[in-house]
DNA sequence: CACCCCCTTGACCAATATTGACATAATTAT
DNA sequence: ATAATTATGTCAATATTGGTCAAGGGGGTG
């Protein structure tokens, strides 16, 4: 039964949990003694397993009361169109560059027009104002990145 | 229902008051005793929860007949209600703090819940991954004040 | 055998909550 | 006026969590 994968059980017992509610919320000590692992072992656990890219929202609170919450996102319809965007979307990416990519995503009706003017606003040179302009291309690609990731997953929360 | 942290029940038993009202007044000694905490961490909870940034006012009055005023800042007109979280906005700004932001501005209407996730995405540690720490919270104020600045412009408008 | 990938561990770091001693301000009594 | 009383404010120490990172372990693969 058990997996001599201590990693694949926990992450096995978060999902059973996850199948019918759509978050999650540990305590991480918790659950570190319950499968008798280390807690730093439960941060491998969520780094490798439930991060953003397999559609996981982690969020935690440390301190008196604290905890980490898994909350899961449903797959988009059509997430085959988004994908080809982030595999072409180069390292450095110019201002000019983000706004067609926001305006392909507005006409894909991905974005609403606002949403689109929003983002745009922080992808701007003057909200990125890093020292080299070739740093702030690279931090431009990784805002897309982010943002193209996350709209692969819809959220189920209110 | 009750968290294990009493500072978020402090925290909801105000806001459920203020859901009804759009101001409470307390007197800091009966609350603590309430909650059976030290007074002093009333005043924990309202400068960690009900700070400019979450869309709050606090005045206060000591002495006899004191009391603890928390005002929501709705009141105000909304280009006055940006600029008060512009001008409140620290040089370095946390993820919780930015999430603060956009909650507060999500409870105004003045953003949808996701333009604020899309927001939130592009403020995350992920996608603002640059050497410093430090560095890293002073992108994020720009970025929000850049938000902020046209959200002030866009209300002009009207 | 050499290498690589993933898992596991623990030392150290960071953030949040709680408490209490002491300070400050406003009101009331003398 | 002055003192006593009644409130809230500040700050630093301590407690209570979760986060990061780098080193080591173990099994498969070329």
């Amino acid at each position: 039964m058990a997996d001599s994968n201590m990693s694949d059980n926990i992450e096995a017992y978060l999902k059973q949990i996850l199948q019918q509610a759509n978050e999650v919320e540990i305590r991480r000590a918790e659950i570190a003694r319950r499968f008798n692992v280390v807690p730093s072992q439960i941060n491998y656990v969520i780094k490798t397993r439930f991060g953003a890219e397999n559609g996981y929202l982690v969020e935690s609170k440390r301190g008196g009361g604290g905890y980490i919450r898994i909350v899961k996102m449903a797959l988009r319809t059509e997430p085959d169109l988004i994908d080809e965007m982030r595999q072409s979307l180069p390292e450095i990416v110019s201002f000019r560059t983000a706004t067609a990519v926001i305006s392909s995503l507005y006409r894909e009706k991905i974005l609403t027009q606002r949403e689109g003017e929003l983002l745009l606003t922080m992808l701007s040179k003057e909200a990125l104002a890093v020292g080299d302009v070739a740093i702030q291309g690279q931090l431009r690609a990784r805002l897309l990145q982010q943002l193209l990731n996350r709209l692969r997953f819809e959220s189920e929360r209110d």
